[in-house]
DNA sequence: CATAATGGTAAGTGTATGCTTACAGTTAGT
DNA sequence: ACTAACTGTAAGCATACACTTACCATTATG
């Protein structure tokens, strides 16, 4: 598969970004994060696997309390996918200025 | 809704980034898209509506045709979200080798 | 004006997936 | 060793959603 697109999977489910929005103040366990969301923690324990086999987060044990924390390899990943596309987007874009500019110049005359 | 969250959905779709993809090298027709997909026009046409409704295309009507293009707006927000959740990351990062490296001092005296 | 070309919409269907409950595994403490 | 704390997994269910077929709308062309 190509890339960034397991990663943008992982982030299309709410539930899963809110996971991903809350673990950007700190690292967090699971019950941690069950309790600030509206799902079971076996919910969220699922989510954390798909949002890590995603490289969106990385897991440290201490104990039996698993911290989740956000994981730099896989959002990298996703912002060059992201990236590439805007840049082409943008090429695209000015393309289709300077033909519009064209097609203007030519029927004035 | 939170930036960023319905570009994300708008992304999570196979078929839609294969869409994203193709328009990458040129604006194509809904006919055109749909010839090299294994869906058929109808499906391509619902996708669009999703696609550019999160502004990740834009539309533009040459008599019946309707091109599609790739719309740098969304994909630029698409980029800052992704962008702010990269920059924690990496700051919850170094918090966390700076932290290790206190802890192995501590424990050598 | 009739027909073709192009594309959006509605209705129905099958499946992927997110959720819950129940259970099992692992580590820490007493 | 026994219990508590913390978590992962399995099974089942309900819903969201991607897809198809059938149909309608609009614009160009003869």
């Amino acid at each position: 598969m190509a890339y960034g697109h397991k990663e943008l999977a992982a982030m299309a489910d709410p539930t899963r970004r809110a996971m991903v929005e809350r673990l950007r103040r700190r690292p967090m366990t699971v019950g941690e994060l069950a309790e600030g969301l509206p799902v079971t923690r076996p919910a969220v324990s699922q989510h954390l696997k798909i949002l890590k086999q995603a490289r969106i987060v990385s897991e440290r044990r201490e104990g039996t309390r698993h911290y989740f924390n956000l994981n730099p390899e896989g959002l990298l990943e996703l912002r060059g996918y992201i990236d590439a596309m805007w840049e082409d987007a943008l090429a695209s874009f000015s393309r289709y200025v300077a033909a519009q500019k064209r097609q203007r110049r030519n029927l004035r005359k």
